[in-house]
DNA sequence: TCTGGCACTCGCCCCCTTAGATTGCTAATC
DNA sequence: GATTAGCAATCTAAGGGGGCGAGTGCCAGA
């Protein structure tokens, strides 16, 4: 059990760092926080707080950098106040007066908005669902033996499908063929349109097993490719001022298995999930630090908002935003539709 | 007028220094490549290169590198006997093969492939027609007056919008309208529907009007999101060791505005283009080259495709890959539908 | 016109030194 | 026992000089 004093100077140490990005030296604290008490004390204070691993120096005569447990003891004592400054609480809050549009464009934006409040990158996926509901199908004759297959789901999505028939069709043919099937399966999902025992021609039969797995992929499919935006802001702060340092990164995401390990985490809703450094599974995001949280519902489909970052991040900052951000876009989606 | 030795030495310039990287000395020539002079021969003709401005020097006592000039000499030069090798003729070929499934999809893997031929980023922009045709339209009732409205164009693009009605409308009688206005469209461009006199009831009316800004818009389109494939494989170029440089191009790229100057140029049909540095009018990109092409048909639509990287280029490979790419990429586009 | 020779220039690398920052430790003080 | 002052020890970063090597420019001669 860390001194309240001890506990201020982690505090400062991890403060100090995340603005100025060098290490922090005894005097600095002393100088410029009121401790009551002279640099060799709080030396005292953060040999002992370097023996219990939670701050470390990157070399014998420097001051000390925070590690990934003082990171964590950092943000555990935070988690209560955490607010976004006010003037950027309406700024957030206006932007989201605009949402309209399509949805999934108007994320896009949402997400260069995140990374602007952080300056670091955001990641918004888009709405996932897991049991999808047919909406209505269309059936397009494309060339004699080929149509189209359009699909709108119940949350308006619109997927598309080329499929051959063994005989020419006509359009009118397909119309009246659409038109059977939508009155059949409108609004079900996939195992229901499985379960009903319709008597089907071939074609019928066909396109039913068209159309299921086009739900089914639907419904299987991962959180979707995320809105990405920030890199540049990101890739501004001191912690990539090595070209090797930024190449590494970029590497990363470019490859976008990352987001596979972003995206099974499993979070409750509501709830914000800091990982910080090592505490990541995935190798390669191990310097990085991930603030994450789920928006949606689980019926009416959910997606992920977040920010990626490096360890010294402004977690504050990122937690009230992100915060923010996914219960604005959880209201904004139950608006949608 | 250059003297056929001099013609030699620049081409030696530029292909030494895209190899190597580093400033070519009148040595490294002399010993390299049998040209039965002296380097002090060399160096003479060296320094009438320079005079006239196809090459230049880092620093005084160093060898020298091409200018925007000299390659540009270098590109005329070549554009004869540009051949991709031939096995890598055969992995496009096998990679052409595959072309199936979404074309659209499929078009980033083309890219992604090119960037790996060219090892720098490939641009491949989706295809673009000028006169889109209504191939068929479909009206989906969402809640009491909203529906949505999907289109399908001939190329098999679909593109949806949400409609309200002033009226509560069933999906019935959604779906007669849908019906008539087929009967009405289908097959017609833009200004053909607007020119049909038909007699159009209130929502007839209605959809038509939200169809045909639809049709409009996509007509005025300009070239799409591109797919920009290999961006960590023309950041490892020597051109971008420094952090500084890395940031500004990633910036560049980011911004999405340098697309515009890329696509605002005319190139002609199996036409290849090479910009070279300061021939950019776009002035972030004026220390980058740029090799372009365009593939489809103006009346099936059309496409760019081309590659992204510092001056310091392959352009043999780069505009032979092009070339390539361009003309099985039409041939693809031809098939598709 | 070409060549060999040679002086000259310049960047780069290495090493050394110095200055500055910061701690760790010890002994004295509250 | 906690705190403090003082001081030596340690380490980095920055600056300066010197030597090396690469490469040219030029001149005189073939």
């Amino acid at each position: 059990m860390l001194s309240e004093r001890r506990k201020r100077i982690l505090r400062i140490v991890v403060d100090d760092y995340v603005a100025e990005a060098t290490p922090v030296a005894s005097n600095t604290i002393a100088y410029n926080y009121d401790l009551k008490v002279s640099p060799a004390t709080i030396r005292n204070d953060m040999a002992f707080l370097e023996e219990q691993g939670y701050i470390t120096r990157p070399h014998h005569s420097a001051g000390s950098i925070p590690t990934d447990k003082g990171y964590r003891y950092y943000v555990e004592s935070i988690s209560g106040d955490i607010e976004l400054p006010l003037a950027e609480e309406y700024l957030v809050y206006d932007l989201f007066q605009r949402a309209e549009e399509e949805f999934e464009q108007w994320l896009r934006l949402a997400s260069a908005w995140l990374a602007y409040l952080v300056k670091n990158m955001a990641i918004i996926s888009p709405v996932r669902t897991h049991q999808h509901r047919l909406k209505h199908l269309g059936l397009v004759a494309l060339q004699d033996f080929v149509s189209l297959l359009v699909l709108v789901l119940c949350q308006a999505q619109v997927r598309k499908q080329i499929l051959s028939f063994d005989k020419r069709i006509t359009q009118d043919e397909l119309t009246r063929l659409a038109n059977r099937l939508n009155a059949a399966y409108s609004g079900m999902t996939s195992s229901e349109i499985l379960a009903s025992k319709t008597k089907l021609s071939l074609e019928e039969e066909q396109v039913t097993k068209c159309l299921v797995d086009m739900i089914d992929a639907e419904d299987r499919l991962e959180y979707g490719k995320p809105y990405l935006e920030g890199l540049c802001l990101m890739l501004s702060q001191p912690e990539f001022s090595s070209s090797p340092k930024m190449l590494s990164i970029l590497e990363v995401l470019e490859g976008g298995d990352w987001f596979r390990h972003v995206s099974c985490q499993r979070i409750c809703e509501g709830e914000t999930r800091v990982i910080i450094g090592g505490e990541n599974t995935e190798e390669a995001l191990q310097g990085f630090s991930l603030v994450i949280s789920q928006y949606g519902m689980p019926e009416k489909g959910s997606g992920l908002v977040g920010v990626l970052g490096p360890k010294r991040m402004d977690y504050v900052r990122a937690i009230s935003s992100v915060n923010r951000f996914s219960s604005l876009l959880s209201k904004s989606l139950a608006e949608y539709i």
